[in-house]
DNA sequence: GCTATAGTTAGCAACATGACTAAGTATGAA
DNA sequence: TTCATACTTAGTCATGTTGCTAACTATAGC
């Protein structure tokens, strides 16, 4: 089962940002350079790299260089923890009503005459 | 389509901490008072509270005082907007992988005697 | 070789976060 | 009424995060 998960903290952490949110949707579509990634967001190129080292460290991109061109990849079901955590917390509620109503359904029974 | 979402960033940040996300899976198996919460993270009351209170400001939980104890509970279907993000991802890689994929059949077609 | 381009590094300021202690409030029980 | 319980509030502190500027490196094109 789940134990310690740093890497969902981290994962989750990289996905708390708008501007890194927005680049993960850019790089779905497919990959791209550095400028490209910085361009739509107004920022600075150091303050971009630091949200692309970011989303890096967390896993949920890549990036290669070759000649002076960075370019960034983002790195297929890197999400899939942070889903199945979701999906897991989801399982734990639905079980949670299913044994309720087991219990209430029980419950009616034995009151019944 | 999905524009501002500051409610994400505040959802997946929510998240994005070990011992909140360890709250959320104990009140995903049903309601607890604060005290209950407090006691396996070690920490003191304050800071449980200002956990307590991050999630419930990214409305993963709700909570109510009766007497001197408030009690928490999971707000079900909360980690849905979470869960439709990473998907609608998933959906966009795909879509670009589907559209490659119709590209190398089209070219290789083009390829043919 | 010179110059523009594309990153990169270093360092800083402002603010946010996560922990704490100390002191306060409100309620249930004796 | 008095006391213990269950929070609650206020305030502090260390660290982390996000933005910036300035200065540097490495490569492509002429």
């Amino acid at each position: 089962m789940t134990k310690y998960e740093p890497d969902l903290s981290r994962l989750f952490h990289a996905l708390a940002d708008p501007t890194r949110r927005a680049m993960v949707t850019r790089l779905a579509r497919g990959p791209a350079p550095v400028s490209d990634l910085a361009e739509p967001t107004g920022l600075r190129l150091p303050t971009v790299l630091r949200h692309l080292a970011v989303l890096e460290e967390a896993g949920l991109i890549t990036s290669a260089k070759d000649g002076r061109v960075r370019t960034c990849a983002i790195v297929p079901e890197s999400l899939a923890p942070a889903r199945s955590w979701i999906d897991e917390q989801r399982a734990l509620w639905e079980d949670r009503f299913d044994r309720l109503d087991a219990y209430v359904t029980q419950a009616m029974r034995e009151t019944e005459t």
